[in-house]
DNA sequence: CAGGATCCCGCTAGATACTG
DNA sequence: CAGTATCTAGCGGGATCCTG
């Protein structure tokens, strides 16, 4: 038999590619902070230098836009992966508090580089967006 | 009439905050660079510290997985943002050759620290991970 | 208070086919 | 070679209702 069709190279090549990206770092820590959400937590958690622990409710009227469903799934996830800590207080009711691991404080200060590149270059990024739309369109 | 349902306060609240998200330059950086493939093609580009330039079949070879779609749909809006030059001569066939521009080798610059970030810390996240998998696993 | 469980819709990645 | 055009299935994420 023939050896493969190109369309049979492809798939194959795409199967292994997948794998690869399943097991880089970066890859895994860019689907982790690019998490619609992760930023906003860290952000909340992570305060402006110094980390504070807040509740629940707290996080979510600091997030003003998130859905329960969303901030708990968040949370859960961060908690897996050792980012966050979550502390159960049994009052009546219970009272959880959330809490950034040094694991999610070291995550946090990338976090602020982020956002310094950010606040510096994103003005030039859009501007170029607006021309390069400026130009398109009269075309 | 009364002034709004806790439902309607929660809707204006999400408009609002959306409009937040919307205009805040690190929800956008992060948006721009968690897309699949914006990290991969700038580190294409961007190469281990000297930027080269690549014509759109190299990095389709490069990046082995991708669609053209994709491919196509991702370096127009690099371009369109400023972040990589699009140069087409006109042999026959044509040829199209990307390159960083100082914008996309910053840009590039803050993609290694992220590199490094993950490098250096996503096997403590990983095992975090397992142990907590198999935490809830025996409950 | 701090979630769990469901239903459901919009969007987009990707496959396929075609072109200057 | 370097794309464009179209179609569709899958799933992330929100809305809603319920509970210890």
């Amino acid at each position: 038999m023939p050896t493969m069709t190109a369309a049979q190279r492809r798939a194959q090549a795409k199967i292994e590619y997948d794998a690869f990206l399943a097991g880089c770092p970066s890859r895994r820590l860019l689907d982790r902070i690019s998490d619609k959400w992760v930023a906003l937590i860290l952000a909340a958690l992570g305060g402006n230098g110094t980390p504070r622990s807040m509740r629940y409710s707290e996080l979510s009227r600091r997030l003003a836009g998130v859905s329960q469903k969303m901030l708990t799934q968040t949370l859960r996830s961060l908690e897996r992966d050792g980012l966050v800590t979550r502390t159960v207080t049994p009052t009546v009711p219970v009272t959880v508090t959330y809490e950034l691991t040094d694991l999610g404080l070291s995550l946090h200060e990338l976090m602020r580089s982020v956002k310094r590149w950010a606040e510096a270059h994103m003005d030039e990024v859009l501007a170029n967006r607006e021309a390069y739309d400026a130009r398109v369109d009269r075309t």
